[in-house]
DNA sequence: AGGATCACAAGAGCAGTGCTCTATCTGGTG
DNA sequence: CACCAGATAGAGCACTGCTCTTGTGATCCT
């Protein structure tokens, strides 16, 4: 039986010193963790080195976290989270009605997150570790910015703005079919499409920036501008411009 | 100093049985870590393993590698290596002035060749393994598919069938200038703003796809119809449909 | 209040890793 | 044939994730 997951949530009442305890304990692991995987990256997240730093011999830790995996996930849903804080602050300080600043707001501050810390970055959107199969906690946090393209989706179709939709294959609806239930439907495959593709792009960006993909192809200190440029590119195709 | 490296461009002359030897232990070598890449990613790849199914002791194996980058770079060239081979075949037997068929030829074939072997596909586009600094010969074989991009390119210029351009501010005509370089200067900056947008929209969708993002997006079995949209959809960004 | 209980911490230990150093062996070359 | 560079083996170091056992101290119940 696992000793954490169910700790999480519980401890935020007040059940005692034990309870207490035990759930700044559990933070103070995680903030060094933190600490660690942006200096040495995921695959130099030692259980041991942070049990050092934490002032605990590592067999300890294990009373916290049942494995480097699970610490791993907490990391995850932390950079979810504070992915999705980022963007959410952003992207709701934008008048509703101004579609193109709420794009350009989440565009925007997901790269700025992912330049002031890669390794986390990486951590959830770069190749997942081999035989990591990321557990059902993840997807919630994961969704909180897609959600937000979601919503500016369905605000652009009722807005009137989707480009002129052009005609699909019965199998690329099909395709969509996931996406546009998340939306309540209120999107059409055209767009959803374009959307899905906007999606792709903006990360697509970010990673290929991150990851030195760009070397020699863009100038190192016009990347800014080259950005801006993409993310202006992406808004008029899902018809913000 | 580096007992390899110098090693691998001599042997193919016969300068004699040792150093014919020693060509096809590293290759044997190679061999096996390209199957243990497959099979347990590359952060799951043991020096000591490797040797062990080669036949000998973990020490003996530092005569033909440096060290495990050393490994891992050799595996490196070697993945950038079979994707060219592949994008190179599959382009090459396009009509030349078919534009849109050598697109879909590199998209088609970079996408079946990831999913074969997602791994190998991980090392070289997914996040780079920290602390890790790609060596320089690394690069060579790493532009083989960009090459081809820009060929592309360069020949949709020609043939008249870029987008209008739109106007660009001056940073980002700065910031693609390397790359407009690259081909010589036939291609004009708006269409390399497409050229690269076409080129991260691209690695982006397969590596989403790869790495997970797409699910509960786009339908599981209907991965390859939307992968086809979105290709389309992008050979219409540079102006090829 | 005393005793049982339980969460927690510590340590030893196992199997594995990358890498180094030394000793041994062997086979192509002068 | 003798020689010695080049190849191999093995021991060893410091590290990893993880388990098991033991000790300790706070909590709770009778």
């Amino acid at each position: 039986m696992s000793t954490n997951g169910s700790a999480t949530g519980e401890t935020t009442r007040a059940e005692g010193v034990r309870a207490r305890a035990r759930h700044q304990m559990r933070e103070a692991i995680l903030e060094t963790a933190r600490s660690h995987l942006a200096e040495h990256g995921a695959v130099g997240l030692s259980l041991r080195a942070v049990a050092r730093d934490v002032g605990m011999v590592s067999s300890a830790l294990y009373r916290y976290f049942d494995s480097r995996d699970a610490l791993l996930t907490a990391l995850i849903i932390d950079a979810y989270d504070s992915l999705g804080d980022a963007v959410e602050e952003a992207e709701g300080a934008c008048e509703r009605d101004d579609l193109l600043a709420r794009w350009l707001a989440i565009a925007v501050t997901t790269r700025t997150w992912a330049l002031a810390d890669p390794h986390q970055y990486a951590l959830v959107y770069g190749s997942p570790v081999p035989g990591y199969a990321a557990p059902t906690d993840t997807v919630t946090p994961a969704t909180r910015v897609t959600r937000l393209l979601a919503a500016l989706l369905v605000d652009v179709e009722a807005a009137g703005l989707a480009p002129e939709a052009q005609s699909l294959p019965p199998a690329v609806v099909e395709a969509v079919a996931p996406a546009r239930e998340y939306t309540g439907g209120h999107v059409g495959p055209d767009l959803m499409v374009r959307g899905l593709m906007a999606w792709t792009s903006l990360f697509g960006a970010v990673s290929f920036e991150l990851f030195g993909q760009r070397h020699n192809a863009v100038a190192d200190d016009r990347l800014d501008d080259f950005f801006t440029e993409e993310t202006n590119r992406i808004a008029r195709l899902i018809g913000l411009t």
